[in-house]
DNA sequence: AATAGTATTGCAAATGTTTTCATAAAAAAG
DNA sequence: CTTTTTTATGAAAACATTTGCAATACTATT
């Protein structure tokens, strides 16, 4: 019943065998004596010795953890992205390090440093547009680095994700497609947010090649939330000047706008088409169901 | 343009001051001569010095990181969680380091043992029943720990939470008070999840102290997803003997409940009553708002 | 001017591992 | 049996810091 904790000259002793034939246990179990190794598990069992990955990440191998940076947690939209990337990792025996800026780049320097002075593995930044000085770090630190979301060729480090860019002229398309030219816009803020800028872009290009333009007070922008989406919605529907179909720049959005228009007593699709980017999880659920674009 | 990473002994040396001075710069500035420290901090950024943390950590100080350990990210449930968490803690200047088991309890020890190795300075997780070995092993190496969601008086550590058993109770009180007799109930899996099970029993006793019982068919156990909960509701819907009002162990199950009515042509409240516990983000946009149980 | 006190710094030991190199023991080859 | 090869282990240096202690320089007090 020892109370100090026990490292790995404790488990030695208690194994009579020596420290490094300890960690090598550990690291490379094939290079000891199968009796030996049994002896030192069951060393480590009694003494309850838990191994110190600050003591090894030191040696400048592994510190088994990825930094992962996102806006934040709080809605749909990276939630699922965290739960695959941390499924994945850890099935190669690493954790993550997670962190949220809140969307602010300024903030998104300060944790990518603190995830360098924990040494994190690699790190995973949301989106391609970044910081100058971000960027800047982690080539100087050459640490690997990938940038999640959004996809584009020319990005600084390797990209895994959509083109935004398209998504938006997809939805653009398709809008127009069904005829409508009456259109009104509902994305969040756009600055310091590659991803809706680029949908936002799509949007209005395809738009635009119709020659269908947004006016002012059909464009909304609203902070990303249900709640806010409805409310700026169901204002607008109360103008006179409806539009036909309203484009949201994700689905979290476009559902706020859905529940806008039964609150109002009108009804989707057949007083006005709505869609959303993103198909998340429950999108298809309605009634009916949303259409969006699925990444 | 050196390529070699800096050091503290570089700086040191291009500060022309010892690496202990560098070092209680970083830790104890007041102890630092003010002209000394701008000295070090120009060498700092003229070397791009990024701290070692692990080096700090092996001197059982601080790790700065707090481990997570949660069922699962992919939901809104916990998202909400992880932000607020995350907040609170970079406040401080900790970092998260998150894992997620699956709702396997036997996971959940492996996860707390990594989270050990990497020497946290403390360690939260969802739920007050855990395996006896992950108890044993925290109370064991007297990591801070706190158990979170589910709050109890006789929790083996500090429990921060709802009593999601009182809630499960309101929820069944309310429905009852309502006049409903003819009562379904719609939860996920309770085995290894004290919260849905406390909730589950908590409607149960309310709905009994009146003589309501639920029979077989109509208690439906589905996954935690609106998919998964529309689908089995809907079904529950064709069937000849229907419920007066449904109570959903969780708003996500909620909305899919919802939803299944929609779709049938039904209409809530008018055909059926439905009840959520949670009061998640977007449950009191849906139209009509959803009845549920804030948190 | 001498003494005491305080502020600032450096030295060296300590932290818990991993790894290189050397050595000893065992096995294989001749 | 000797020599060579292979396998298993240990000693010691290395990793990047922090900190207790001692030394020095400076300031305040008498």
């Amino acid at each position: 019943m020892k109370d100090k904790k026990a490292d790995i000259v404790a488990v030695a002793k208690a194994a009579r065998v020596s420290p490094s034939t300890v960690s090598r246990s550990f690291n490379h179990p094939e290079l000891v004596n199968p009796a030996t190794r049994k002896k030192i598990d069951s060393a480590v069992r009694k003494l309850g010795y838990i191994r110190n990955r600050a003591a090894q990440t030191i040696h400048g191998i592994r510190s088994g953890t990825v930094g992962l940076i996102v806006p934040t947690v709080d809605h749909a939209i990276f939630a699922e992205l965290i739960q695959s990337f941390s499924e994945a990792i850890e099935e190669y025996g690493f954790t993550i390090l997670l962190a949220s800026h809140g969307y602010s780049l300024q903030r998104e320097y300060s944790l990518t440093r603190k995830m360098l002075e924990h040494r994190v593995d690699g790190i995973a930044l949301i989106g391609i547009e970044h910081a100058e000085d971000t960027m800047e770090l982690l080539k100087q630190q050459s640490t690997p680095t990938i940038l999640l979301w959004n996809y584009s060729e020319k990005s600084l480090f390797p990209s895994v994700g959509s083109d935004n860019f398209e998504a938006g002229q997809l939805i653009g398309k398709h809008v127009i497609e069904q005829g409508h030219r009456e259109v009104a816009l509902v994305f969040p803020p756009v600055t310091g947010n590659d991803r809706a800028e680029n949908r936002l872009r799509g949007v209005k290009t395809a738009l635009a090649e119709s020659g269908v333009e947004v006016l002012g007070d059909r464009y909304l922008e609203t902070p990303y939330s249900v709640t806010a989406a409805k409310a700026a919605v169901a204002q607008m529907l109360l103008a006179p000047d409806r539009p036909s179909a309203i484009i949201c720049g994700n689905d979290v959005l476009a559902w706020g706008c859905l529940h806008a228009i039964s609150k109002l007593g009108f009804s989707c699709p057949e007083d006005f088409s709505v869609t959303g980017i993103g198909d998340f999880k429950g999108s298809k659920d309605f009634e009916p169901p949303l259409t969006t674009v699925r990444i």
